[in-house]
DNA sequence: TTATATTGTCTCAATTTGATACAATAATAA
DNA sequence: TTATTATTGTATCAAATTGAGACAATATAA
């Protein structure tokens, strides 16, 4: 539930945008070694939150969220999947939203839009890692990358968010070819299987991983990659198509 | 976004709900040889509609649903997931919903809240067939059963929201034991079959499902079922805990 | 040339799956 | 009583897949 203009004056009007909808996604890149996230901090309060925003009046749902992670990332053509719709009446906190307001020297009288209840649609995305220049809105100090390990506390139920963007990704990995997202064009069959432990949290075996990637038809084999090492050089994959 | 009231005056005021959300949910019941849903008529629009409804104000989104099933079905303790939320500009067309106000004697002014634009949180539901007590709302003629493959045209996107239920149905079939809530408590291992079947429209083969079912430990066997046919009697089986 | 770490392939047993055969049995017909 | 019939439950066997490890290939450093 993070806001998206990089105009604070817009956050007065709430004429622009569908009330009572929001969005918040959980935005997936791969370090090279680990499964990382987007998180935002909000100007002087210690707010945590994951980036959101909300939909335009005359504005598709997915449009919306594409949008918002263009601002944020820079990226267009984002791997993006729903992944639930959080409505309870508890994550209705307007005590947080007033301090993220006043902390923007915004008047917060009780009549504000964004003190209103909220239902949120829960994205995620995969997106290039190395690609990406981030970007914090005009109500954030920053929107940084964390270790899945190392997320902080953040604001209303949007921890819940990432256990469930996770548990939703896990269940897709097979079927959806997620690698193509997370990984450069080209890649080793090592740093591939890195991806999935990343995301499974658990080893996997390499010779049988390296079988069921090669059998399964997904892979194109490229040249070598020689990094100077002192061992075999590993190729490079690709996906098909 | 069929509506959830009994009493019409409830839809001039639109205070008591939360604007632009909506719901849908595709009913599934399993009538011992067909997979069938539920669709609701409206009174003299000739329009067909999926059971929707709206979020009260101080209303939990999945509370909502389960209430608007209450009152079409008399059933609680309903199996019930999120499917995807339909969030489409082009699925605002005032102009059905117009129709429906009219059609039902109330005032359709332009600034009527049934005909802002609404985003909408589909739903799938499995429900024991046998057990329900079909209940029209004050605005339809009828809340019917139509198997899947004589389903009308319904109004705006529903029809795309029941083939996105049927997908997601069929993804869940294995992990879900979706059985239990399409069956009665105890039910032959040829009626556990019929029910695979009507998900996943093929035939499946029977020596292997019945070792599939039989060594997923997630059966338990209960006594035959006589029922004076000149063959071998089955075993009535339920599912676990 | 040798040593080292990593990659790619192969092997083999264990398990799962697909397809079929066959035995058991509840009622009916002869 | 006995044979017949339709269906259910179990057994079997080959084919395919999976899990675990052995081993050969190889790019660089020592």
């Amino acid at each position: 539930m993070a806001k998206q203009k990089d105009n604070p004056a817009e956050y007065k009007r709430g004429e622009s945008y569908l009330t009572h909808v929001a969005f918040d996604s959980v935005v997936f890149g791969f370090s090279g070694e680990k499964l990382k996230i987007l998180v935002m901090e909000y100007h002087n309060t210690g707010l945590f939150a994951l980036p959101g925003g909300f939909v335009g009046l005359k504005e598709n749902l997915n449009a919306a969220v594409r949008r918002g992670l263009k601002e944020r990332t820079g990226l267009s053509n984002i791997y993006l999947e729903q992944c639930y719709v959080f409505g309870d009446v508890k994550r209705h906190q307007p005590g947080v939203l007033r301090k993220i307001i006043k902390a923007n020297g915004l008047a917060a009288d009780d009549k504000h839009w964004l003190l209103d209840r909220f239902i949120s649609v829960a994205y995620y995305a995969l997106i290039n890692y190395s690609k990406v220049k981030l970007q914090p809105d005009s109500l954030s100090d920053s929107c940084e990358w964390y270790a899945l390990d190392a997320v902080p506390k953040l604001m209303l139920d949007h921890n819940l968010i990432v256990q469930k963007a996770l548990e939703t990704l896990r269940k897709n990995l097979d079927e959806k070819l997620l690698g193509t997202n997370l990984l450069p064009l080209q890649f080793t069959m090592k740093q591939l299987q890195q991806v999935y432990e990343a995301i499974l949290d658990e080893k996997v075996h390499r010779t049988n991983f390296q079988r069921r990637m090669l059998t399964s038809g997904l892979l194109i084999r490229n040249e070598k990659q020689f990094l100077g090492k002192a061992h075999k050089a590993p190729y490079l994959y690709q996906f098909v198509k």
